[in-house]
DNA sequence: CCAAAAGTGTTATGACTACACCCATGA
DNA sequence: TCATGGGTGTAGTCATAACACTTTTGG
């Protein structure tokens, strides 16, 4: 079992990140085999030899969630010898950030179990996954503050409390509202729509959406 | 040729810069083979299934500079299919920073010839190299923003203006000379000797060095 | 004494922080 | 009319940017 392989292996490992309920979430399946029965890892696979380590992370976050066309980053590669006891892989980890909307979740027999974990209280790991997690959770800390793709966790249309709210989680730390606005409308990410927010129990809220959804480089926060 | 490999290989490539004469400098070596015979690229190797993709990438780093215990650092890894036609090769590429001090480069057989070139005038580059380079000076740039790291370009004792030089090749930007030290001595990661510089027509300036040679974060310019 | 780089302070401007009250809506 | 979150401005502080002359040395 130790030499199965006799080059190392590319594997790629997609840590995907939603905000749920006020709380950041990472998408993990349940392992079924020894020695990591019933530990919770990122979910993963090998790159084939006739696609790009990039089109390998997407078809694996597809075939976990069905989405296409998601925010999608390569964040390190993990090549420690023994990071796997099943042979010599080296993992291509990437991020993904997806908005939770009415996601469905592909349970597979490949594994027990697939569910959303608060990032900050995780599980048994199996791997390296606790590190490869950790790292995405800082890579997106630092992302958040200097780019645009909050964008890619938000619904199209959005209030500004929504927005604060998100980056509050994200970045476990309280903004000033008016200050806040005031920083968020100046580097013009945005747009005024001329609607209003319904059905809650208090004054309405204008609604925003992103000039860009794409990605862009600014010094945010 | 082209199915030379039946899964694909992991290589990695390191970018190695130094700063010489006013100039950002980069270490190229010259292949033999085709198609790419003449071109220049930066030196790389496979990853050997009995080492670490780091211990990889300083094994090369040391095969050709003779150096060990320099600052390296993964930069990304790249993945796409057609990156090699030899076969389907990903890399992981790594850049270095060396301070050039009497570094003896080792011509081995393998390759036509090895030479430091200007990282902003490069001649023709294999593979995917031109990329790789042009990520790696991006990511220098930013990290000498954010980090202690330029301490692996300097000699030990170095001067104010040595170190603004420095800074002003590699960003491609001029400080003011009065700002400049205001502020990095604000940052305590100099300390000032009590020696001076000699042998050179002018005012002697102080000497100083780093308080730490460990790579840290810190928000320099 | 001349050439060359070292060294040094002040002022103006822009960015960030802290802070409290009135508004619009549904129940 | 009450509860709930939405929306707004000002003053103080701190970091950054602009700017020019004197000092020390070797030749």
């Amino acid at each position: 079992m130790q030499k199965k392989y006799q080059f190392p292996v590319i594997a790629s490992d997609i840590v995907i990140f939603t905000v749920d309920k006020g709380i950041l979430k990472t998408l993990l399946i349940q392992m079924k085999k020894q020695p990591f029965e019933s530990f919770w890892a990122a979910p993963g696979g090998l790159v084939k030899v006739n696609e790009s380590v990039d089109q390998a992370a997407a078809r694996i976050l597809s075939e976990k969630t069905g989405l296409e066309k998601v925010y999608l980053e390569q964040l390190y590669t993990f090549g420690e010898i023994d990071r796997d006891p099943f042979g010599r892989v080296v993992s291509v980890a990437y991020f993904a950030l997806i908005s939770k909307e009415g996601l469905s979740l592909k349970t597979t027999s490949e594994y027990k179990d697939v569910s959303w974990f608060d990032a900050k209280k995780l599980p048994k790991l199996a791997y390296d996954h606790q590190e490869i997690i950790a790292k995405a959770v800082a890579c997106l800390k630092n992302k958040l503050e200097h780019s645009n793709i909050i964008y890619s966790l938000l619904p199209k249309e959005f209030t500004l409390s929504e927005l604060q709210k998100i980056y509050e989680i994200i970045l476990s730390k309280k903004f000033d509202k008016r200050n806040f606005r005031k920083k968020i409308l100046s580097l013009h990410m945005l747009k005024k729509l001329s609607k209003k927010q319904t059905g809650q129990a208090n004054r309405p809220a204008m609604l925003y959406s992103f000039v860009h959804t794409s990605p862009q480089q600014v010094k945010v926060i």
